[in-house]
DNA sequence: GATTCGGATCGAAACGATTCGAGACCGGGA
DNA sequence: TCCCGGTCTCGAATCGTTTCGATCCGAATC
């Protein structure tokens, strides 16, 4: 029981080494005599060592071996999302052999006293959907001279992005709609911007968010007078909630699909329906997106557009690893794939 | 464009101050006139300074602002249980006034390159459902002298813990059960080990999850005969799949209430019960632990055990905070509120 | 005008490791 | 015997801050 911690000094004093022969039994950067290897280990065992200190190291080294991911939601939301979720798979896996791990950090933490982009000693910074507050985090991630990677999000030139092709992938679903013969159709989109309520979007209200806006432009590519209705959030429930007061009409002038934004929007809306006693498909058409495996929605299958979140989250952590060599920095953007289920058919009117 | 990035030391010079003070300037610690202050930031501005390297200043304090949560399992994995999830939640409001963050660590990683314990540049850890693997980590952080906090896990004597009365609590639901009448019930339970695939758990299996473990000796305690049934994962999915299994016996041998140890579970049960035709709860009662929403059940409320999972986060988080400063390191034991939701009912029997 | 007092600033010493070029050592070939 | 090439090991120089005690200066008090 030393009152300090044993320092690689100390490990090397007993051993008889030299200090610096010492950093190199841990490190293994260069080749070290099976005997002296031994004498370090056993000193450092008799001492208490349980290796260098990171902190130490990262100094040295210039590098901490940790990569920020930046979320502009409460943490806890943000994980709600499998797509989210998938992508911080991808980016464990990408950044791993990097010998980098994930440090979550909130965008503009309201409590002012948490550690931010300026105080982490972090490598890089990963952000997520890049929208109006993330603006801020870029700049001071850039001013520090960290490696940057964007992900759904319009961050100006210089910065790399991985990107989804939203407008076009949503337009496949919609024309998918209308060749099956639906004229009448809504759109349950996300959120048009941070905390917004649930509700009917107005013809001028501002989309702020990007990936809303691309996908809604994408459905109005086909459907230029379809109205749009946005969750609160990507959730079954607000799915359910949205679909009950979107059906809240006379039958006759009841939208035929519901074009939802996101899987776990479209799997509120099947149950929705089913509880107001209409038959997925047959009485309404419902698409999703994402691609994402629903829990609990057996046994429909969604008719939806599969991105690849988890290669998005692994580009994302490539693009953070080709940086942190210097590497020119990729914008990458991924296509959807469109994937027909057992949620769309032609609308009821067409089978006479 | 500078070749190196400016230091504190070229913005002193360039203020005309003294390295000490322009230290002072950023962060506070000790008074500094208005003057002063502004020739430094200025000087800051001028060079592109962008604050203190927080490598250098992690070394110097002997604190990074990183606590590690260590996970057993693959990241994504985790955070589709929405018991971690709120626990996160927890944790991040609690850690975030120390002005640290969170570091996500898996326990065991395969890849064995990844960023671990012993490299990582962290103030605390905090351990999840410390079984088998963990026990290592365990070992590698306390060697290292660095705070540790287990949730739910026996990480033996000394190390602070944040429990929940896990077997007190599936008791309640057993006895809740028991005096509607029921005799014939199924424990629908949580994996016994990792990697374990779904199915029947035989008399002389070993549990090697705390978690489970306890909540089936808590049900045990009421139905000494209770079979059990382990699903692979805490998802509806497993629970549906897992239910259909445990039903697919001819009626009269069919259990009148299953007791499922998670809400996910028990909504898949629920579904699946339903899909075979069976009225919840009249021809089929059903439990579920945590008292989590459940995205997606409505509108059925299910009959569980309410655990404070936001405050076991938070228990935690404040556990951290005091043995950061030195405080003497807390074991806490949360409790379950049982709460009846409409899942549970007299057996059909009792009803002649 | 001398003395004291308090706040702002300064110097210098850590913090604990890594790295790189140089030196030491060893065995073998001439 | 001497020299050479190849391995290990060693010293010393950073890496960029923070902190602690000392110093300094101006103002207030007597």
């Amino acid at each position: 029981m030393s009152a300090r911690r044993a320092t690689i000094a100390d490990v090397a004093r007993e051993a008889g080494v030299s200090p610096s022969t010492a950093s190199v039994v841990f490190s293994g950067k260069t080749p070290v005599t099976e005997a002296t290897r031994a004498k370090v280990r056993s000193a450092a065992a008799r001492l208490g060592y349980a290796g260098p200190d990171p902190r130490a190291a990262s100094l040295r080294r210039g590098r901490s071996g940790i990569v920020a991911v930046v979320f502009e939601e409460h943490l806890g939301t943000a994980f709600l999302d499998p797509v989210k979720t998938l992508m911080m798979d991808g980016l464990t896996d990408e950044v791993a052999p990097l010998g980098a791990g994930l440090l979550l950090l909130r965008d503009h933490d309201p409590s002012g006293a948490g550690p931010s982009l300026t105080t982490a000693p972090i490598d890089a910074a990963v952000l997520i959907g890049c929208s109006g507050m993330l603006r801020e985090s870029l700049a001071t991630v850039t001013a520090r001279g960290l490696p940057v990677v964007v992900i759904e999000g319009d961050a100006g030139e210089s910065v790399p992005r991985i990107m989804l092709d939203n407008r076009d992938a949503q337009r496949q679903a919609a024309s998918h709609l209308r060749s099956l013969g639906h004229r009448r159709v809504v759109v349950l989109s996300l959120p048009t911007r941070s905390q917004r309520p649930r509700g009917w979007v107005a013809a001028d209200e501002p989309v702020e968010v990007d990936v809303t806006r691309d996908r809604l432009a994408g459905a109005w590519d086909v459907f230029p007078d379809a109205s749009v209705y946005a969750a609160a959030a990507s959730s079954m429930d607000e799915g359910f909630h949205a679909v009950r007061d979107i059906l809240n009409v006379p039958p006759d002038r009841r939208p035929t699909a519901i074009i939802a934004q996101s899987d776990l929007l479209a799997a509120g809306a099947v149950r929705a329906a089913e509880d107001l006693g209409l038959r997925v498909p047959f009485d309404l058409s419902v698409t999703g997106f994402d691609g994402v495996a629903v829990d609990g929605l057996a046994p429909h299958e969604l008719t939806t557009l599969v991105q690849p979140a988890l290669e998005k989250g692994r580009a994302a952590g490539r693009a953070v690893a080709a940086m942190l060599e210097d590497a020119p920095p990729p914008t990458i953007t991924f296509t959807c794939e469109f994937r027909v289920g057992n949620t769309t058919a032609e609308p009821a009117a067409f089978r006479d």
